[in-house]
DNA sequence: CTGGAAAACGAACGGTCGTGCGCTAACCTG
DNA sequence: CAGGTTAGCGCACGACCGTTCGTTTTCCAG
């Protein structure tokens, strides 16, 4: 059903999306969004039934488009490296968009405060470090990676690197973050891939562009 | 001087950055901090004439304590790779501390928002990371890593580290954390250091206990 | 001990926050 | 085209925000 209640309200996620992105998630006003929108508070409001539910459907919406972009794309990929590659590439495009990502934002607003969002940011984040660690573990299964690399340490040092990235990148404004990410890539690689591969470097245009104008 | 204005000025910049490190430097609010500190809220204002300047004073407190607690007592240890641990041991415990690392959510809270405060932040982080770059140029003068190691690119790849730590710990809340940083702090050396050098091992006593009980 | 300076106070300002209510206007089914 | 459902609006609420002001308390030097 494509009721105008639906498309309005999806209106209403897809600019909060952005707005969250900038702001974060608890700087998100129903009122300055209402504004940017040029509808009343109270119209708004009622899609919702409270901030908060507003606040998860913006985690919702923001997981969905990042399953879109960056996840879905990467799959595509051929099994193993060159996929673990291709989500490293796609991150990189996705935080280098309008405000940054969002996760990364909502993850180091929320550390501390309890609640259904922040339950829902660390669930978030917790099945995409357990996909990275499945591409790792596929790369060891198809004879790219010795044997005795641990994938889940591998997507924790990947994930890293996508926050130094997005530190480096979003607020030192350190212009060589693109560098620094490809050599912390193969600095990475270098000690889990096999001697008869040659690990993969990155591919700059894919991760220069943005893949969308949103976190 | 030590007159009763400034005792209460730093009372107030302690509190509050306690008070900092778990709402985020912008959910700082007068008057909630002014009830936790007993005072009335136009008493707290008129040591500060605007919340900005309390934020910078917090920012201040901040750096200063982090100095204290992570560089000085880092920069006593041996030159070289002994260094570089230490720095790294301080820091994680540092980070590990009640409410987390002030400066991480800060920066996250403040990637996009420009103004006075941004800037020292931005500022501060960046003497951090060329304290880590020093640290680590020292340690290829001393023949602990090959002449071929980038100073500027462990650093990177140590804040990288810590920042990935500090989301595991915080966020996911992942016991094997420690571990995570332990094995990444072992690969980011072994590309670089000397064959007949032994790199250090993290001090997991060091590294466990926070330092102090704020970020 | 006193007088002036410094510090803390209480009350209030204009704003914005999230939220609720009642009414009108738009939509869509039958 | 009618009638009921639903979306949107205006308004107002209580709470809290940062900030200001005038007053009162506390301090400390002469």
């Amino acid at each position: 059903m494509n009721s105008r209640g639906t498309r309005t309200r999806e209106a209403i996620v897809d600019v909060a999306m952005r707005m969250a992105s900038m702001v974060g998630l608890e700087g998100l006003s129903i009122g300055a969004l209402a504004n940017k929108l040029g509808i009343s508070k109270s119209g708004l409001f009622g899609h919702f039934q409270s901030k908060e539910n507003l606040q998860l459907a913006v985690l919702d919406a923001a997981e969905q488009a990042f399953v879109d972009d960056v996840v879905r794309p990467a799959v595509q990929a051929p099994r193993g490296l060159p996929r673990v590659r291709a989500m490293l590439e796609r991150w990189l495009a996705w935080a280098r968009g309008e405000g940054g990502c969002l996760f990364v934002s909502a993850s180091a607003e929320l550390d501390d405060r309890p609640g259904p969002v922040r339950d829902h940011v660390v669930s978030s984040q917790r099945r995409w470090a357990e996909t990275l660690a499945r591409a790792a573990r596929i790369a060891v299964d198809e004879g790219h990676l010795v044997e005795e690399a641990d994938p889940e340490q591998l997507a924790f040092e990947l994930y890293s690197l996508m926050l130094g990235a997005h530190h480096y990148y979003r607020l030192l404004a350190d212009p060589a973050t693109l560098d620094r990410v490809e050599a912390g890539f193969t600095s990475i690689l270098a000690r889990v891939v096999r001697a008869d591969i040659t690990p993969p470097a990155l591919d700059r245009d894919v991760a220069r562009l943005p893949v969308r104008e949103l976190s």
